[in-house]
RNA sequence: GGGCCUGUAGCUCAGUUGGUUAGAGCGUCCGCCUGAUAAGCGGGAGGUCCGUGGUUCAAAUCCACGCAGGCCCA
């Protein structure tokens, strides 16, 4: 464990290896347990984690919410709270349904029936956990905390029980009813497919519109004629699936279009259809000259009869109970003049469109197809025959019987099985719903309650799907996955049972209690017992299983098996305090986590919520293993390590929803730019320290010793309120700019102008040293803990190192820190900030110059615009004078000695209030000489020439400042600075000096010497460099360690380096002193 | 087809109620500094703010219409 003395560390370092090496650590001492079990009876802080699927690898989208769900508990459990963390498997749905019918190489549903289920569904069982140890691996290596063994997964018996009460709750509310909706079918599979799995099917572009969309396909592209029967003429339609004409029941018209009713010369049939689409068929010779007999709108259509074009289902044409009967003209905005004639077949079970016109017009449900697309006993002709193929022999029949008018094919574009790539077939399909239309405006007054990231998120798309939110379609036709609870008469298909748990069924069936251990198909669909209303009957569970989005957002409540155990509990955490997931769950979890919540428990289901953005490969695309244009993420976990990766995905957008290019080289540049520095500033502290001999002591650093370490410790606690502030709004693009600038001010400031005060910076007993040390040290302790939820690794390495045994046995132990009132200090910050900005310009103008940093100067002079920034400035005048190198800081009497100024119009000032004058008033403040600019900033207002009421001010100007001609001066933001560039003889000397303790260092490095080791320097020199050594011996000594007097400069040297200063040669050896 | 989002330097992205010469980091080029640093510092080059029109004294920002990309839905 932790020693009790600060070890030294080497500034090299392999963060992939220190992280393997932690994982141990964290797992030997059970870290992660004792984060949750040492905060029993802290305030709980709910996580619900959205459970992926195990049937394939983790991608670097589940690396992103891996991440973010890592690093907020582990803020928050900083913060003091208690976060459970449990994982979640999703274990049903049709993925893992495909999976398995490969691996028993079943084609369709009707295949799965005939192995059975028992054997299908065992299937399924071990396909959906086989990838969950290289799962437990990544997420492990990634660093991210999570308990598997509570978790939970969505096929345990307890989790469908709850699902269950779930849904028992939903129907005692009488939200769900029995309904058609038309789905997407794929007939191959036999099963209706959701809108998610139609958009997986095969896409292509289409060549004209050049828009991404279903796959290309040929298909049939025929006109009929139905027969008037009040008439001696027809209607033509069209149609592209003849097999949905035996189940044709109406024709629709546009009520506001146009129709003609013509003849055609060459036969003399007459029939109607629109102007304009009959012109397409003439034009492309489909037929002969036509003449028009008359023009009507197609409202005057509306309730033509017509004779039914096959023999079928005609006892519809005879009036029902409402009087209505099928084979009439009826209206609908939805016929256009796009393609075919104008007026459209309606076949009410197999279009959304039909669908709602057959609702509207109570025309009857007539389905003769069955799932795998196979014609019933209701159309002999085609009975036992494919829908598909039996397109040709329907419109040979069609041609026999004389209503055919043309017969085509058209290519277009139509959905396709993503698994056989066959054509899908849309049909209405009797299905189970929850009523959500109902609950709207709940749903989005509860939703205002989120607090979203990005905020837009949650007002904006997921706002108006809310408010626009349909019927849940609850039920599939499936066989893995939680059947529906509803048990139904054989005899009276409306006497029904909603079971809520399974000790309901269980004493329904008269098992004994503890019978039913496995809620599958497999156990329950088995499961009859006789109708309590209906004498004889037989209740029969309905076949249909749950969409498994219903099981995920039941998951608050499943995962706890509520409300059979841990009901205080449950109800306790919900809703919970976070959830975060990708966009593209917008309408997938978030919103049936919300439905649910708000239908049981009028609630919304989370507090705050994350959304993340889709990773995509670094050329823009998707990531797509078969285009192998990412790198594997194991492999990025074991190049880079687990802490850059995450730090790299913190600091981009994807974290605020949006879409992230992932570049290898970005994970790096965040070793190189974040950890390394860190690392070194480190390494600094330990190797100084023990070169010194100090060890942390317990004491407090005092921030009055040294402006420098008041100034570091009064950034520290900026940063603390900063990111914790960030953080608590869950803003976590936001840390790492604000971490970035923490450590460039430790490191290329704090450090960088304090190493003299660690490098033999005196006595054992020295005071600023100690304080020096103190500060650095406790910085950095700090550090640990501020960095410990982002970089979980480096942070508990440093910790471990830094307590010397006086803390917790990992800083995730560790409570978040709060900033220290006592050592906040914005003036200082602010001091520290002017200083800065007088090294920058000074710096900026030694290169302009081209005086190298190593030549002293004489003197500097500043000029300030605020008269109290010369007190800041003079603060740090050693800091400034010592960075710079140079003796004196002079003080200019005014600005004006130093720069001219011009002003500008403050336009946000003057805008508003003069508009369009506004050209005027720029052209006289142009013309404002320096002196009058002056004179303003020194508080003599001046009055416009030209503009009525305006008078000039500091306040309605901004003044620029701009060096004077000759001067060698610099200005930036009120801060003026000029350099004394004039060399005496001396300070010509005093520069050459420094190049030789450069050249002297620089052998030390390459002769590999320890930091402290003392030498012997021997050097032969003539001239000006001789007389510079000379002058300047005790301050080379000092520097390079050379405790001896000044070597005679014109003896020989053995085994010299010949180097040369400045034009001057140079002779010079280093020893080791003994 | 609809909803939402995005489009700013070679790359990744900021850009406040509309306000002046549009910024940062990375990359690149030049120079410098360095006994903690695999670093760092200073400077240069690099812009059709997706396009077109409009509102306004003033538009990257507001409006309209497009274009391109993304997510979701049909």
């Amino acid at each position: 464990m932790a020693s009790m003395k600060l070890r030294a560390v080497e500034p090299s370092v392999s963060f992939p290896e220190l992280e393997v090496k932690r994982l141990d650590t964290w797992d030997k001492l059970g870290i992660f347990e004792r984060s949750i079990s040492e905060r029993a009876g802290a305030p709980r802080f709910v996580f619900y984690d959205g459970p992926p699927f195990a049937t394939g690898l983790p991608h670097y989208g589940h690396l992103v919410g891996s991440v973010i769900k890592d690093i907020i508990p582990r803020y928050f459990t900083m913060r003091g709270m208690q976060v459970e963390r449990r994982w979640g498997w999703d274990c049903h749905g049709l993925p893992v349904e495909n999976e398995a019918q490969k691996e028993l190489q079943l084609a369709d549903a009707r295949a799965v029936m005939d192995v059975g289920m028992e054997t299908f569904n065992q299937t399924c069982r071990s396909l959906v956990l086989r990838y969950t140890a290289e799962w437990k691996r990544t997420i492990r290596r990634l660093g991210r905390w999570v308990d598997h063994e509570h978790g939970y997964r969505t096929m345990d018996r307890d989790f469908m029980e709850s699902v269950w009460w779930v849904f028992r709750t939903l129907w005692d509310q009488g939200r769900i009813y029995e309904g058609f909706r038309v789905q997407p079918v794929s007939t191959a599979l036999g099963t209706p497919l959701s809108n998610f799995e139609v958009a997986l099917g095969p896409q292509e572009k289409d060549p004209v519109t050049k828009k991404e969309g279903h796959k290309r396909r040929q298909d049939p592209s025929i006109t009929v004629r139905f027969a008037l029967e009040s008439e001696d003429a027809s209607l033509w339609a069209w149609t592209t699936t003849p097999w949905t004409l035996p189940s044709n029941l109406a024709l629709a018209v546009h009520p506001d279009l146009d129709y003609i009713q013509f003849r055609l010369l060459e036969s003399g049939e007459v029939a109607y259809a629109n102007p304009t689409c009959l012109a397409r068929y003439r034009e492309r010779g489909r037929i002969g000259d036509y003449e028009v007999l008359k023009t009507v709108q197609g409202r005057a259509l509306e309730g033509l009869t017509y004779r039914p074009l096959l023999p079928f289902f005609a006892e519809y044409a005879l009036p029902n109970a409402q009087g209505q009967r099928a084979f009439r003209v009826v209206l609908s905005d939805h016929a256009t003049l796009d393609s075919g004639t104008g007026i459209v077949h309606i076949a009410p079970a197999f279009g959304e469109d039909d669908f709602a016109i057959g609702q509207r017009e109570g025309l009857p449900m007539v389905n003769p197809v069955s799932l795998t697309g196979i014609f019933d006993a209701s159309i002999p002709d085609w009975e036992g025959r494919h829908v598909k193929e039996a397109d040709k022999d329907i419109m040979t029949k069609l041609k026999e019987l004389g209503v055919l008018v043309d017969r085509d094919t058209i290519v277009h574009a139509t959905p396709h099985c993503y698994r056989t790539e066959e054509p899908l077939i849309y049909m209405a399909l009797s299905t189970w719903f929850m009523a959500v239309e109902n609950m709207r405006g709940r749903l989005v007054a509860l939703n205002d309650q989120v607090h979203w990231v990005p905020e837009a998120i949650g007002s904006g798309r997921f706002g108006n799907w809310l408010a626009n939110a349909r019927d849940w379609n609850l039920a599939r036709s499936r066989f893995w996955g939680t059947p529906l609870p509803i048990w139904r008469c054989d005899l009276d298909p409306s006497d029904m049972l909603c079971v809520g748990s399974v000790a309901e069924l269980e004493q329904w069936a008269g098992l004994a209690p503890g019978t039913v251990g496995d809620l599958h198909r497999e156990h329950v669909d088995s499961i009859t017992f006789p109708s309590q209303k209906t004498p004889g009957g037989t209740m029969v569970r309905t076949s249909e299983v749950f969409d498994c989005w219903f099981e995920s957002g039941s998951m608050p409540f499943a995962q706890n098996h509520y409300p059979f155990e841990n009901k205080e509990y449950v109800e306790a955490g919900h809703p919970g305090d976070f959830i975060a997931e990708g966009v593209d769950q917008t309408r997938g979890w978030f919103y049936t986590l919300t439905v649910l919540s708000a239908a049981l428990r009028d609630r919304p289901a989370f507090k705050n919520v994350i959304v993340n953005g889709i990773v995509l490969a670094e050329d823009g695309t998707k990531m797509s293993k078969s285009k192998r244009n990412f790198t594997d993420p194991n492999e990025v976990l074991e190049k880079f390590g687990a802490d850059a990766l995450r730090i790299y995905l913190i600091d981009s957008p994807v974290v605020n929803a949006k879409d992230i290019r992932f570049a290898d080289a970005g994970v790096q540049e965040k070793i190189r730019t974040v950890l390394l520095p860190l690392w070194n500033a480190y390494s600094f502290l330990t190797r100084y320290a023990e070169v010194d001999g100090w060890q942390p002591d317990g004491v407090a650093p005092d921030p009055a010793v040294h402006e420098l370490d008041g100034w570091i410790l009064a950034r520290m606690q900026t940063l603390i309120g900063l990111v914790r502030q960030h953080m608590d709004e869950y803003r976590l693009y936001l840390v790492v700019p604000a971490l970035l600038e923490f450590i460039d001010d430790l490191t290329n400031w704090y450090i960088r102008l304090s190493r003299r005060r660690f490098w033999r910076g005196g006595s054992s007993e020295d005071r600023d040293k100690h304080n020096a040390y103190r500060t650095l040290h406790h910085v950095l302790l700090t550090l640990s803990r501020v960095l410990a939820p982002f970089l979980p690794f480096v942070a508990d390495e440093m910790y471990e190192n830094l307590a010397v045994g006086q803390g917790k046995d990992s800083v995730h132990l560790e409570d978040y820190p709060e900033a220290d009132a006592s050592l906040h200090n914005p003036a200082l910050e602010r001091r520290m900030e002017l200083a800065r900005k007088a090294v920058s310009i000074g710096r900026s103008l030694r290169v302009a110059q081209d005086v190298r940093i190593r030549q002293p100067l004489a003197s500097m002079t500043v000029a300030v615009a605020q008269p109290e920034d010369r007190a800041a400035i003079e603060a740090a005048r050693e800091l400034v004078l010592g960075e710079l190198n140079i003796k004196r800081l002079e003080w200019a009497e005014s600005e004006a000695a130093l720069v001219s100024f011009a002003a500008r119009p403050n336009l946000k000032v003057l805008g508003p209030a003069f508009g369009k004058r506004l050209g005027d008033i720029k052209r006289e403040v142009a013309a404002l000489t320096s002196e009058q600019c002056a004179q303003i900033l020194q508080g003599t207002d001046r009055t416009s020439p030209e503009v009525e009421g305006l008078v000039y001010t500091t306040d309605n100007l901004l003044i620029d400042r701009q060096s004077r001609e000759g001067l060698v001066v610099g200005t930036d933001g009120g801060v003026t600075v000029a350099l004394d560039l004039h060399l005496t003889p001396e300070l010509e000397r005093e520069g050459l000096a420094r190049e030789v303790i450069n050249r002297v260092q620089n052998t030390r490095k390459d002769l590999d010497l320890a930091l402290d080791d003392r030498i012997q320097v021997e050097l032969s020199a003539s001239g000006e460099l001789a007389l510079a050594v000379a002058d300047h011996w005790e301050m080379i000594a000092g520097e390079v360690l050379a405790g001896h007097p000044c070597p005679p400069l014109d003896g020989p040297v053995e085994q010299a380096f010949e180097l040369e200063v400045l034009g001057h040669p140079l002779r010079l050896a280093v020893h080791k002193a003994r």
